[in-house]
DNA sequence: ATAAAATGTCAACTATATATTGCATTGAGT
DNA sequence: ACTCAATGCAATATATAGTTGACATTTTAT
């Protein structure tokens, strides 16, 4: 699925996809994909995603199980 | 580096690589790779990891930079 | 309305995560 | 000492993450 959350922590830090990329050290559609839910990243991506971002792997990329809230 | 807090929370829920690994349906080779710190997992089997032992991203694979602490 | 920036998308390529098999080593139990 | 379960380790094979370059589409500003 969209990752909203990376998507909006993006543009709160008012930066492109591009310059996001250069941060991190990946292309331009490597994180377009990844904002756009085509795949799969690996850790460390995430993990310098966040660092850049400002944010946690748990604030871009954790989903709680939010079906059984009773 | 390794994956210590990885590794504790396995041994928590009293499962061996093995049992872990057939879990989230990858070999027990890549759960023993993980927990020796030598590569990269991706994003969703790290998801599959932390629902299995009943953590979250930030539990298992997130490090506080912790050199700045006055 | 137009230009420029940002994003989407596709094909072909390269790098690496993960599988598979097999053998060695360690540790606990008997 | 012996056995068995758990883990480490290495070689080769395959699936997929990530690159590169090019072009299309959407957004934003003028």
């Amino acid at each position: 699925m969209k990752n909203i959350k990376m998507k909006i922590a993006r543009v709160e830090n008012d930066i492109s996809q591009e310059e996001l990329a250069k941060l991190v050290g990946v292309t331009r559609q490597t994180i377009g994909m990844i904002e756009a839910g085509k795949f799969n990243p690996s850790l460390q991506l995430c993990i310098a995603i966040c660092k850049a971002l400002g944010k946690t792997l748990n604030d871009l990329f954790w989903e709680e199980d939010n079906h059984e809230k009773i």
